[in-house]
RNA sequence: AGAGGAGUGGCAGAGUGGUCGAAUGCGGCGGUCUUGAAAACCGUUGUACCGCAAGGUACCGGGGGUUCGAAUCCCUCCUCCUCUGCCA
């Protein structure tokens, strides 16, 4: 959530980055969130005088007793019974300043960066750059939910019957595909320094809210109520919260994390008739990248982590295009973001299998994550993630594209992982 | 899952109702001494909120309560340790 401070001290800064989100209702909610705060301080001061006077008469009270002054001390406790109510009808009023403000906080998605483009949706988006020539499919050639039948490698009739649509089962070369990805992405990020971790994919709550999932998105999460568990939407979650409530040194900075977890979502309806097969799953596979950096050095890292992406994809030999998304399409709490598209050739789409994000402070004011800097002030880190990469559209484009007649040929950097190079 | 024990500052570890934001030791930082280093000695060393500041307030696992006053007493939740049970 944005800080409150620079919702003040940046109070113009903020409702035009806000408008780039057609956040109509800004300027009122920016205005809602000073003046509770103005309130907030104005009871806590007040409820801190009493408290004070409250605590002094206290210590008379204990000298007067160790002098043995018992009778004084008896007259002088009546004092503080009405200092009492007014302290604690005072801390009902702060608290609840307190909650309502930060209930608005929550309202409010973070303020893009001065390069995001105005726009209401994904048309406004703007393209960076496109790479690969888009590969011309000889006469026949099927879309990947057809070839995955022909080939018999991804079943979805027995996911169904085990789970339920969306929950693919991979089976002989497709499951060995999978594998094979998840190794090369994995092997990929640690040559690029990224220190690989293994997280839990069911978080607590307080995790959901801090990385920002909760409250707003709490539908797209699947809820094991008997614990109050959320399964992952993706391990963003998990290791952004790793550090939750830490302050970190200069040094350690810039932390670089990769993990491979399966994700899930719910994708509570947005089912339709265009998202057949791999396209969009309630379980699927991903790895993922988090950097968490100095606040100076955030947007540095951001283009780092977009050329290690689109490095993936070039050993991959897959056709793709970077794009910045404009405000209307970014995410509630990204202050920029880079989606990399890959061209499915079959279905003569482009399909998102990476975004690749700046939070700022957005998500770190939320996590209490910080570092010391060089004059030992603590201060907000920033935290960024992007995905490296997700795997059903990738499978999608690699079977798509690489089809030919007499097989689905792999590119060349799989074929250790695999130990086979063709389907 | 059952029985018992325990959660205090970066770490170790005192503190069982007031003078305790908290002894002491270690570590960290600054200094004295030294050619340099070590040792020794002196000083300093948590986080957040309000305030221009002086200062004030809160925090001893989390939440609630008793009391004029809680690290200390009570309730509750969480976590860890030991034993028993179960288990990949």
């Amino acid at each position: 959530m944005l800080l409150v401070n620079t919702v003040r001290d940046q109070f113009d800064r903020v409702l035009e980055g806000l408008q780039k989100r057609n956040f109509v209702e800004a300027e009122g909610l920016l205005n809602q969130v000073i003046d509770l705060d103005d309130k907030r301080k104005t009871t806590q001061t007040q409820r801190d005088q009493l408290q004070a006077e409250a605590n002094s008469i206290s210590k008379e009270i204990g000298q007067l007793m160790r002098e043995g002054k018992k009778e004084e001390a008896e007259k002088i406790k009546n004092k503080t019974a009405e200092l009492k109510l007014e302290i604690k009808s005072l801390d009902e009023a702060n608290a609840s300043a307190e909650e309502e403000l930060k209930a608005l906080l929550y309202t409010i998605p973070n303020v893009p960066h001065i390069s995001v483009p105005f726009g209401k949706s994904a048309e406004d988006n703007e393209t960076v750059l496109e790479y690969g020539a888009i590969p011309t499919l000889f006469e026949g050639n099927l879309p990947h939910w057809e070839l995955i039948k022909k080939y018999d490698i991804i079943d979805f009739d027995l996911g169904v019957k085990i789970t339920g649509a969306g929950f693919p089962v991979y089976k002989g070369k497709g499951a060995r595909l999978q594998r094979a990805l998840i190794n090369f992405f994995l092997d990929e990020a640690l040559k690029a320094g990224f220190v690989e971790v293994q997280p839990p994919i069911l978080v607590n709550e307080e995790s959901g809210y801090a990385t920002g999932q909760l409250p707003d998105k709490e539908g797209q999460m699947y809820h094991a109520t008997a614990d109050n568990l959320y399964l992952i939407p993706t391990a963003e979650v998990p290791i952004t919260n790793l550090y939750r409530d830490v302050i970190l040194t200069e040094e350690e900075l810039p932390i670089k994390n990769v993990g491979y977890t399966p994700c899930f979502r719910r994708e509570a309806g947005s089912w339709g008739a265009h998202v057949r097969g791999l396209n969009r799953l309630h379980q699927f596979d991903k790895v993922e990248i988090v950097q968490i950096t100095h606040p100076e050095h955030s947007y540095q890292a951001l283009e780092e982590m977009s050329t290690y992406v689109q490095g993936l994809l070039k050993k991959l030999e897959l056709p793709y295009r970077v794009l910045r998304l404009c405000g209307g399409d970014m995410g509630f709490t990204s202050s920029l973001t880079y989606d990399m598209e890959v061209f499915s050739a079959a279905q003569g789409r482009w399909l998102e299998v990476s975004s690749v994000s700046n939070f700022e402070t957005y998500q770190s004011n939320r996590l209490k994550l910080r570092f010391k800097d060089s004059e030992k002030k603590t201060q907000l880190a920033h935290s960024l993630n992007g995905s490296a990469l997700a795997l059903p559209r990738i499978v999608a484009a690699l079977l798509e594209n690489n089809q030919t007649p007499d097989g689905i040929m792999m590119p060349k950097v799989l074929h250790p992982y695999l130990g086979f190079e063709k389907i």
